[in-house]
DNA sequence: TATGAATGAGAATTCATTCAT
DNA sequence: AATGAATGAATTCTCATTCAT
């Protein structure tokens, strides 16, 4: 797909930064709903309330649109987790409360999640610097976990994928499959599982 | 997509079975590669060589193929889960097993690994029938191992959702991002975190 | 279109005569039904319970059996008509039963007069000798009979194609349009028409 | 043929207004000259200089430009009858002036016509609204005629199909034929016979 | 004679993108 | 900054016709 650098179009006025914003939303909206390429720049433009032309104003292409809308997830999504775990030095009840806000995210933007899931296929390079950030990010917390005889010794990244397939899996319980189990029960169990497994 | 109901057509000769399935090897191919979008029909046959309208002999429209290579991915991998899991009684030691199995098959045939995952996509309702066949599965294992206190107690339906994204995520690893730890010390990981989980 | 020339391939067997008649009546109805070019050699084959190839042993081309309709329609028209007036020497009455003939037939076979009529777009040659056949035989009447004093003298083309716009048309009405009026009312108001005119 | 209700596309400038008419001219002529079938949308823009993308800016389909080009014969040929009528009190002079009216109108238009003809094939919704309107406007006339005393009695729907087809015929005579009679010698031997009837 | 698989040229339609106003 | 008309490449699908068996 070719994450183009040729520097995203900056609006100079207040009213190209709404124009742009409003693109922006429209394309949130329609490609959540549509997957990327059933939605039409016509569509994205219609809902946006501008003409055609005026897309290409903001960014130059299709695709661009689209990364940006992944990063964005991302950096929201990475907020809202920070926020949550912050200043919990138990490192699992920081995984917990990190899934409780992850899911709760992705109830609330079950757009911007099917964005993102798509994103592997449609710009696999966006989607990669999303995923590795945060696998990155687990790896990290569980191997200093691990160090410090927080939880058991163990292969940290492993256990990030691991953790973040869970989370994954769990969001599309919600989000796609329509399931509408309480965030806080999915929560505790998992928690449960994590901390004490399944075993006898 | 609309997982249309026009019948398959039926081959009638040694001839046609045989071309029906090059071009079912050839979508598996080709999509696996490019992703539903970007394969066409022309590519579809060019793989096979045949000529274009062939195709349409055999498939009523790309979406069909589609289905048709999401179902098959399906019964492999349960067949191949089945096999691998058969006669083992100890719960955690055949949801090691199944994770073996898995992560060997998706190894061995990451285009149709490729291809199901786009299919929430492409043919949600073929991914859907996919994807409930697996849980549901793993729901009634887990229930009667939990039953019969095989495991600890807790909810088998957030318990199957959180295997499978294990399982997805991990294959994830090695299909996508080219990951090369080898299956078996993955499997262990794994299957020390479900017995005893990370707690100290 | 070309109503091309190279010799229709004559059934050699009584198999052969069969199933060639049955071709011919597959196409009379499915072209009947949904036009010249919605009507695919496949739905004709189907209809006739063969398979593809085996349409063109008995016809050159799609064209082919179209022209062949038509000209069967023709004749059997002409015969009905023929058949209905021989021996009437009173020429309007002569008129009169031949509408009333005319009718009656294309009310039984409203297929087959679908057929002709599209021929004027399908195949303008074989519509022109269909028409043509039938004009020549009206003016022939008409001049004949003005000349003979049996009716008022007047220009017998003009008239022709007067006299065959009203069969049509009132062929339409039932056909296409699916007037119910029974066809003596009809004939009779026509005959009414066509020997006092409509003045005071 | 569904005459489909997606809202014809307005051009909202001069150009797109200019642009349309020339698409909607050059249909008249290539299906005029062609047919429906054989008209391709390529041979259309080709025509009227555009590329073949544009044609789908003004209408959603093939179907829809030629449903408007039957509807703009049907209003175009309404209005010159009407204009060649008004006035006329007598009826069979006013039936006289209309088939004038409708032989010059076809004369100046061959395309136009031909497209009507065949809409019965293509676009039947929009050939029976063509078509009756014009039935029942003749209908109308024919029985407020015979109500006044002006004609003599008859049932006037039958009568109104009679006078159309002869309209057609000779137009058809004139515009597939081209038959080269003065129209004013047609019009004066339809008249005759309208108005005396063929009978000594 | 009959079959049905195979062909490949076409056709309609869509849509990202460009550009003159 | 915004518009909306125009472009044309690309794609799916259809179907008359051919041919080996």
């Amino acid at each position: 797909m070719e994450t183009g650098r040729e520097a995203v179009k900056e609006p100079k006025t207040a009213r190209g930064e709404a124009t742009r914003r409003a693109l922006l939303a429209a394309a949130e909206k329609v490609i959540g709903r549509q997957g990327f390429n059933e939605a039409s720049i016509g569509a994205i433009t219609r809902e946006a309330g501008v003409a055609q032309g005026t897309f290409y104003i903001y960014f130059s292409s299709k695709d661009e649109v689209f990364s940006e809308l992944v990063g964005e997830m991302g950096r929201m999504l990475r907020h809202a987790i920070a926020e949550a775990t912050n200043g919990i030095s138990d490192r699992l009840a920081a995984e917990r409360e990190g899934l409780r806000a992850f899911l709760t995210f992705v109830a609330a933007h079950p757009e911007l999640y099917r964005v993102v899931q798509e994103a592997q296929f449609v710009d696999p390079k966006a989607y990669r610097a999303y995923f590795q950030t945060f696998a990155e990010g687990y790896r990290k917390g569980l191997a200093a976990a691990a160090e410090s005889g927080a939880i058991t010794p163990g292969e940290a990244d492993i256990r990030a994928g691991a953790l973040m397939g869970i989370g994954r899996s769990l969001g599309e319980r919600a989000v796609v499959w329509g399931d509408t189990t309480p965030i806080d029960r999915v929560v505790d169990e998992v928690h449960r599982l994590l901390v004490e497994g399944l075993g006898r």
